[in-house]
DNA sequence: ATTTTACAAATTTTT
DNA sequence: TTTGTAAAAT
């Protein structure tokens, strides 16, 4: 494609977004409004036509998997060895990337963990114990939403000490012990070598404070710098872009500030709304026409919007038809929204030829999920879940990426708690804290009080357990040393295996166990998968420590598949932002669950619900159904619903509502008598309890008790050489081999898509195709 | 040190 | 309803 090709496609703002490559530009992209072409072609353009290097591009999206597809786009411009240049990915892992680099320079090894919420929350209770604080008053989450806030706003502990304003807040909420928290947290982090979500932005921004050399450095090779969704930048990320930007000035910014959505993790509106003012000489785009959406769904989200105070001027605009009417269905109860979107869906697969992956249900919170889940699945219609419990959040996943973890950076505290008495090896948790106090006393990490004999000595723990703790620390080095000359997948493999970890799983015969031990495999395929990978590109790395560094800023919506085809898609609004389909639902329009409880205090709040729904129903292409239940369980309990105020603020001449009777003869299954209510529940009851008891495995496999698995039991360990079998995941393929016996058989199959895989039949959910 | 039992708490959204 | 934590028992 030339330049020619593809300004053609553009209209005039977009083209004149594209064309702007000089100075600070910011464009006000409206939902469906073309802001990826934009993007796409502005960078294809600098590259192709203003002859810039790609390594001097910054571009910063909202995912990975965003940066991913952009990056595929340009390849096909500019090639894709130009293309591989380009610095494109989230703030957080872009500039991961950066610090992996700098770390030493502010003490860091470069081979930091980096903690989830889950690894902070618990480095926070255990400091919240050894200060023995009451943790009614001191509530573990909102002393991290506190920590996090300080963070984004680039506050040290040492600041929070010299501001009385901060230090009374914390005492006016009977905390005043925050300071002395922070700065334990953070002082455990930095002996851990680990930083949190928010200290990958905050040690970038100390570091080009710290360093003018390291400063210098990258302004010099980020001379064009691209920022999508700007509305959700928090403090931090501002000030890191607006530093990097100082030199070239050759910054764009691209949002919609009527989507800014992540006000409760900092994200900063003004931002976006105080860009002509921080910058000279901005160069504003609006782009205005939308290209998804039906006149319908522009104008009633249009006339939902203009309730909102705080916005930039704009309008948004569309040549497409004016399609349906937005449907608002009241419903009895959640149960029954959830049977009348499977209806609706079913239906319309049905008479108007849908594919399933046309259909979106967008909920409020990841809770809503059950009550659809059950809907489709009796219907039996294909689905996936976004978001919610992710793989490697799993129980049994992080078990085993601790001992990794363990394995990359011994100092890493959480992971040593972990594992260290997992599977047990008598290390209970009174060895554990004698270890904690000895360690604070000297300053050290755990692991390096572990290697010092005299220190476990004068901790007071005894000689068989002191014995214990350096076999322990013995294994992990024997992984150090293995880390030196295999791969991951080699490195992942034994530790799996000697760890006793695999041992532990596969002796646990219960549904559960099995699903845990499906669940490893599927971990240590995924370490395969990125092994081969690696050693295919031509400056790969297939080290575990580049693979951990993947797993660890992997985002929910980065993990759509080729498989998600012919799927129902389900997940909560904030994860939906940037996508679209042709229908969408919109569930539980009620009165504090959507808007939600906490945000019905303040305007501000408030606001950012609205643009939440606003953004919900602008991810519609050609329909849009509202729905809201009258009752709705909620802490196990059965609550009555208001219908949501945002239902009457959008103009009733987008709507169609409907009033349906609820008597038992109406709708065939829209309302349900008593009787064959309560019998359904009933029935409902044994089939839950097959379920794990541990979370429900949400994304990838989910273990389905009733249909898949038996229905085709006798199909899976019986194939033969030269057959076309069918893999959930994989696709079509053709089976090459066999190996093994009995239980552990297993089949080479060549695939159609993904290449040759190695597959135990026992779990291999595989299909027998005919030919 | 580990297992069992009982009881409380939880639901906003995520990198 | 489910999940996690604390106390009590082995």
């Amino acid at each position: 494609m030339n330049v020619e090709d593809y300004l053609k496609q553009l209209n005039p703002a977009q083209r004149a977004a594209v064309e702007a490559v000089k100075g600070p530009v910011m464009v006000i992209a409206g939902a469906g409004s073309g802001k990826t072409r934009v993007l796409t072609y502005r960078i294809a353009h600098l590259i192709d036509y203003h002859q810039v290097d790609a390594f001097q591009v910054l571009s910063l999206t909202f995912t990975n998997k965003a940066a991913r597809e952009m990056k595929e786009r340009i390849a096909r411009i500019v090639g894709p060895s130009e293309a591989k240049n380009l610095w494109m990915g989230t703030f957080h892992s872009v500039f991961a990337r950066i610090l992996r680099v700098e770390s030493d320079r502010l003490g860091y090894p470069s081979n930091f963990t980096i903690y989830d919420t889950e690894d902070q929350a618990k480095v926070i209770n255990n400091i919240i114990k050894e200060q023995s604080l009451d943790k009614e008053i001191y509530k573990p989450k909102s002393v991290a939403r506190r920590i996090s806030a300080f963070k984004n706003a680039l506050i040290t502990p040492e600041e929070y000490q010299r501001s009385p304003e901060l230090r009374e807040q914390d005492a006016a909420a009977r905390m005043p012990l925050m300071g002395e928290i922070f700065a334990a947290y953070n002082e455990r982090c930095f002996r851990s070598g680990a930083m949190d979500f928010d200290d990958l932005l905050l040690n970038t921004y100390m570091l080009l404070r710290k360093f003018p050399d390291v400063l210098a450095k990258y302004q010099d090779r980020f001379r064009y710098i691209m920022v999508d969704e700007y509305q959700d930048t928090n403090h931090a990320q501002y000030l890191i872009v607006k530093a990097l930007a100082n030199r070239y000035g050759n910054i764009c910014v691209v949002g919609d500030d009527a989507q800014s959505i992540y006000a409760f993790r900092g994200a900063n509106i003004k931002n976006i709304l105080n860009f002509q003012r921080d910058y000279e000489d901005v160069q504003v785009f609006k782009l205005e026409q939308n290209y998804r959406s039906s006149k319908t769904i522009v104008g009633a989200a249009n006339s939902l919007i203009s309730k909102n105070k705080d916005q930039l001027h704009k309008e948004v605009w569309t040549d497409n038809d004016a399609g349906e009417r937005i449907t608002i269905h009241k419903t009895v109860s959640d149960n029954d929204e959830g049977n009348y979107v499977a209806r609706m869906i079913f239906e319309k697969h049905m008479t108007n030829h849908l594919p399933y992956e046309s259909f979106a249900i967008l909920y409020r919170t990841n809770a809503q999920s059950r009550a659809m889940e059950d809907a489709l699945r009796r219907k039996n219609i294909p689905y996936r879940i976004y978001g919610g419990l992710s793989f490697y959040q799993r129980k049994e996943v992080k078990d085993v990426l601790a001992y990794f973890r363990l394995t990359i950076n011994p100092k890493d505290e959480e992971a040593f708690r972990r594992v260290v008495n997992y599977p047990k090896r008598g290390i209970g948790d009174t060895t554990l804290d004698k270890l904690t106090v000895v360690a604070n006393r000297e300053g050290v990490s755990i692991w390096e009080a572990c290697q010092n004999p005299m220190l476990l000595e004068s901790a007071g723990i005894n000689r068989p357990t002191q014995t214990k703790l350096q076999d322990f620390v013995t294994k992990i080095e024997s992984y150090r040393v293995l880390t030196q000359k295999g791969d991951a997948f080699e490195v992942a493999g034994h530790i799996a295996k000697s760890s006793g970890l695999i041992r532990e799983f596969s002796e646990d015969k219960t549904p559960e166990g099995v699903s845990r031990y499906e669940n490893i495999e599927e971990l240590l395929n995924s370490v395969k998968e990125f092994t081969e990978n690696q050693k295919e590109i031509e400056d790969g790395n297939p080290s575990l420590d580049a693979f951990m560094e993947d797993v660890a800023l992997i985002t929910d919506a980065d993990k759509g598949t080729e498989d998600d085809k012919h799927k129902v898609s389900l997940m909560t609004i904030h994860l939906a932002k940037g996508l679209e389909f042709p229908v969408v639902f919109i569930v539980g329009l009620e009165e504090s669950l959507f808007p939600s409880m906490m945000s019905m205090g303040s305007r501000a709040d408030l606001e950012e619900e609205r643009r939440l729904f606003y953004v919900a129903l602008t991810r519609a292409e050609k329909e849009a159904y509202l729905t809201h239940a009258q009752m709705r369980y909620r802490w196990g309990k059965l609550i009555d619903c208001e219908p949501s105020r945002f239902l009457e603020e959008i103009d009733e001449r987008y709507l169609n509502i409907l009033t349906p009777d609820f008597s038992p003869f109406t709708g065939p299954d829209t309302s349900l008598p008593s009787r064959r209510r309560s019998a359904e529940n009933t029935a409902r009851k044994p089939r839950t309890s097959l379920r794990p008891s541990s979370a429900p495995p949400k994304n990838l496999k989910r273990v389905r008790p009733t249909q898949e698995s038996e229905g085709n039991f006798e199909a899976l360990t019986n194939v033969e050489v030269g057959e076309r079998v069918k893999h959930q995941r994989f696709g079509m393929g053709t089976v090459s081999d066999l190996e093994g016996s009995g239980p552990n058989k297993k089949a080479i199959i060549e695939f159609d898509n993904v290449g040759e895989k190695k597959l135990l039949l026992k779990f291999a959910k595989l299909e027998r195709v005919n030919a």
